[in-house]
DNA sequence: AGCAATAAATAGATCGCGTACAATAATGAC
DNA sequence: GTCATTATTGTACGCGATCTATTTATTGCT
């Protein structure tokens, strides 16, 4: 009851769009010479990704689920504002010092505009509301929907402030999780004590 | 030197989208429909909108601007994060609470999908640019950088979760100021000691 | 082997956003 | 009146995204 194997891979349309993006920039690529330089057809482009922008976001979404998978691993004796944090520092540790994404340390040579900026903070968005279905279940007492949402939309800002941070100290800067732990734990306490 | 006046005005256009988003959705839209309700032609949106999203966010673009006014308008005696936290609840204030704009309160029969929560999002950057621009000419010591986006990026998380509190409680709310006090004053706090 | 069932790849068409460029209309300055 | 300036309109086009139908490749059953 398997129909026919997939022949082009996604990898081989992540390439090629990379290539192009970094020889001629994001906004003047089509999918068509994606999909021309992949060797497949340009409908087989929309079988994989559902808009061109996707193509720049795939390490963002392998994040999304490592958070939600140390969420849902967090023990609940810990306090829930803790777990988020280490939820956090557990996800930004996949991230080596020595090689960042291409979207965050070429975006110039890519010509990065706000299309692309507000993609990327689509995949951000999706990392807040893991982040608050864990705490919606766990916080209580009044102004837990709003607390529930605010920690998670204010860590998850002071965690892309952290990345942007990271991506533009260049190759030779400290582990991700270090300046994750700089921006986001200031915030989390602040929550803990107000 | 005052050429040919403006005939249609965006008021009208703001009018005839907000009828036709109500009546049949955001994406069931057009360009085309909007402007022939305006009575006008077609191109003459992108006179006054640069994207059709922008129609939504007009009430944030204003409250844009009274953001920078009010940080531009902060005393240099007043310390950095006290000064954002005033120019936030100052800009809320704008907000009454009868009024909300259509966008949050009625999301649901627009059909509101991720394009337009990322054109929001959008909107919501440029104000994290704005209090960011100001911090890092406030802020010292060493990861001012890394802190001042980080500031920015988590208040106005934390802010926007206000916000959507604020829209989904009806109209027998209190005032937006007080939701946005109550998400974003832990945020400063917790820069402010750490 | 032959045959259905399933699923991927392709082809072809269409819609609508957004851009570019030229042409026209309405105003004030002279 | 003429001229410069600005808004509006007309026309055309590239490209992203969706849809439907068709072809191709694989698995499992007889």
């Amino acid at each position: 009851m398997a129909g026919r194997p997939r022949a082009s891979s996604q990898g081989m349309l992540e390439e090629a769009a990379s290539e192009l993006f970094l020889e001629q920039g994001y906004a003047k690529t089509t999918i068509e010479q994606i999909t021309q330089r992949a060797g497949v057809s340009r409908n087989t482009f929309f079988n994989y990704f559902g808009q061109k922008s996707e193509l720049l976001w795939v390490e963002l979404d392998a994040s999304l689920k490592a958070l939600t998978d140390a969420l849902g691993a967090a023990s609940d004796a810990t306090p829930p504002l803790e777990a988020v944090e280490q939820a956090l520092l557990a996800t930004a540790a996949a991230f080596p010092a020595g090689r960042a994404p291409l979207v965050l340390t070429q975006h110039e040579t890519m010509g990065i505009d706000d299309e692309l900026r507000a993609a990327g903070l689509a995949r951000a968005l999706q990392h807040a509301d893991a982040i608050e279905l864990f705490l919606s279940c766990r916080l209580t007492g009044q102004d837990a929907a709003l607390r529930s949402r605010a920690v998670a939309l204010a860590v998850v800002g002071a965690a892309a402030a952290a990345v942007g941070r990271w991506a533009a100290d260049g190759p030779a800067r400290e582990p991700l999780a270090d300046y994750v732990a700089r921006a986001a734990h200031p915030v989390l306490t602040g929550f803990a004590i107000g």
